[in-house]
DNA sequence: AAACAATTAGAAAGCGCTTTCTCGCATTTA
DNA sequence: TAAATGCGAGAAAGCGCTTTCTAATTGTTT
């Protein structure tokens, strides 16, 4: 690998006057500069990423924090982020969280000992207060999918209740009136905001809100089984059923067909996050589209203005959207 | 951040030996050394990876290509290097081919760029004499899921053939005699090999592989359908169909609904890979295990043989496995 | 006790770049 | 024409570490 002192020593100048030329941030003579990108060209000259890093303290790399890779939802974060800082020359380093305080710490600690110039995270556990401590410690950061007070910049955030309310009226809509919902964990914001909304819903239907249609899962698969099963153990008739994700939808949709129903006639679903396997369940899942690429891809956007310089719109709430496939169907009595 | 010099002055020493002492390599007066470590915590003392990288001309990062990030399969391919990687301190810097001989040309440029200690890759166009070169050029590379004559080491794969088999004889087993076949594009080495395994099934069993049975796709959802459409026109009647990948499967299911056949009586349907929505697909899909994240991790642990001096056992080769669900039955005359 | 080997600590060079500082030269102004 | 100004190029310091080289200290051998 050539030095940037032999591309000096090959175009006759000195190497500050080569740096200059590749940083292109003072002006050069011409007659110089052409020599110096003939011998760049001529040799094939890399500049050496690392000892740039340490002179002008900046690696252009952005951590990521996800819980999980092999999920679509977080492959579709990660796709837009990497793709976005990619096409400015940054890199991602990405961390794994699983949904742990103590590997998501872990996480954090890793990427700044990696010298990361920013963080962009899909945070599960850490407290808000950790957050806020990371960011006036001045390292940049960006959440995704969280809302932080004291950090309102930093907060690319989904409208949780609409989403919610979305759902149910699609199913209000179809004459439905008894409307069962499995929520995701209640120490989760989004889920108690997805639940507000399906409240809203109801109550503007003139319908009242009954605890015993709500079931309180942990959004996987299973407690999806697990809480049809308990909400049918209820014996409160319900036609239709919101699940606070996909996940939750298909595992109700597995355990309904278990029983015996016959879907959409027996019950209608409605998921939320339109995951990619959305449409492989069948009957395809009626859901509440979650824009995550393009949130994540707003993250970085985010990210490039606030280190790099550069001057993206950034939008910090998005809008779900409702998804109508075959998993509803119109109420008949 | 304090410097490895502030340590060395608070434990009045000279920065070497914090140096040493940090890195354990050679040996120190363990009231010294005592004394470091001291020092070392009381300014919460975390060396500058930079710095550290430009001395010893080592990232401890390892590149990534991949085709994609928001597909399951390199979800677990992703997940598996990078958490065996990280459990090392080695970071991972991921890039996207996008199947794209351009675009994966540019992530590897890329990688290279970043002074990546080694690369581990799911190179779909890149060609056999691009790797070699990449590899002479003394730059450690791991190989997923590729077979190149000349990196015997180098290749992670899986006995392809060996799944294309184990599908057909599956549904040879379960009665069937006109098996119908959705084949990955034929350029593809694992397309080619899964089936040749599809047809000695056949030919073992002592059957003839009649090629108005084979259809060629390229691997996507839509290619399972139009596979199905033209096979069906074709007017040789077949009970079963193997499916290269489950993408393709599920393409081919949710068109046999289409057409009102109804599943598994109508059509046995095996897929290949058992990616994460294959037991989403309704009727839950027969498939063959595709131990990629198994893969992955031995691709990590053959770089960290082969670049951090460390001494895991790696296998190349991989045994896929049949997972029987609920697509196939009996063949009822 | 003298000569030697074996350890260990410190000084200093070097990794490849950016950037400040300085100086020389060309251009402008009085 | 002399002084003032501006600009571009080179010298050199510095980013924070590793590692070689040298020197000093300790322990070992005869």
């Amino acid at each position: 690998m050539p030095t940037i002192y032999e591309v000096a020593e090959r175009a006759g100048v000195s190497l500050s006057t080569v740096s200059r030329v590749l940083n292109g941030k003072s002006s050069v003579n011409k007659a110089l500069k052409e020599r110096v990108d003939q011998a760049v060209k001529e040799l094939n000259y890399r500049p050496n990423s690392v000892a740039r890093s340490l002179a002008n303290s900046r690696t252009d790399s952005v951590g990521v924090l996800v819980p999980e890779l092999n999920a679509p939802f977080f492959g579709d974060l990660m796709q837009a982020v990497e793709s976005t800082l990619r096409a400015q020359d940054k890199h991602v380093i990405i961390t794994v969280g699983r949904n742990c305080l103590e590997t998501e710490k872990d996480a954090v600690d890793f990427l700044i000992s990696r010298n990361c110039d920013a963080l962009i995270m899909h945070a599960e556990a850490l407290s808000d207060d950790y957050l806020l401590d990371l960011n006036q410690n001045k390292l940049p950061i960006a959440l995704v999918n969280r809302k932080v007070e004291g950090l309102p910049n930093a907060c690319i955030t989904l409208d949780n209740e609409k989403g919610g309310y979305l759902a149910t009226r699609h199913l209000l809509e179809l004459g439905h009136k008894n409307i069962a919902y499995i929520s995701g964990p209640a120490y989760k914001a989004d889920a108690c905001l997805r639940l507000k909304g399906h409240e809203r819903a109801l109550i503007e239907a003139g319908l009242s809100v009954n605890p015993q249609l709500i079931f309180n899962g942990n959004y996987s698969e299973e407690d999806g089984k697990i809480g049809l099963l308990e909400l049918m153990a209820r014996d409160l008739p319900f036609s239709a059923l919101v699940c606070a994700n996909d996940w939750m939808a298909s595992g109700a949709i597995s355990c309904a067909r278990d029983l015996g129903m016959s879907l959409p006639q027996d019950l209608s679903i409605v998921g939320f996050d339109d995951v990619v396997f959305a449409h492989h369940v069948f009957p395809r899942l009626t859901t509440v589209s979650n824009p995550v690429a393009d949130m994540a891809e707003m993250s970085a956007k985010y990210i490039l203005n606030k280190v790099y310089g550069q001057d993206h719109n950034v939008q910090h709430c998005f809008e779900p959207s409702l998804v109508v496939r075959e998993s509803t169907i119109n109420f008949e009595s």
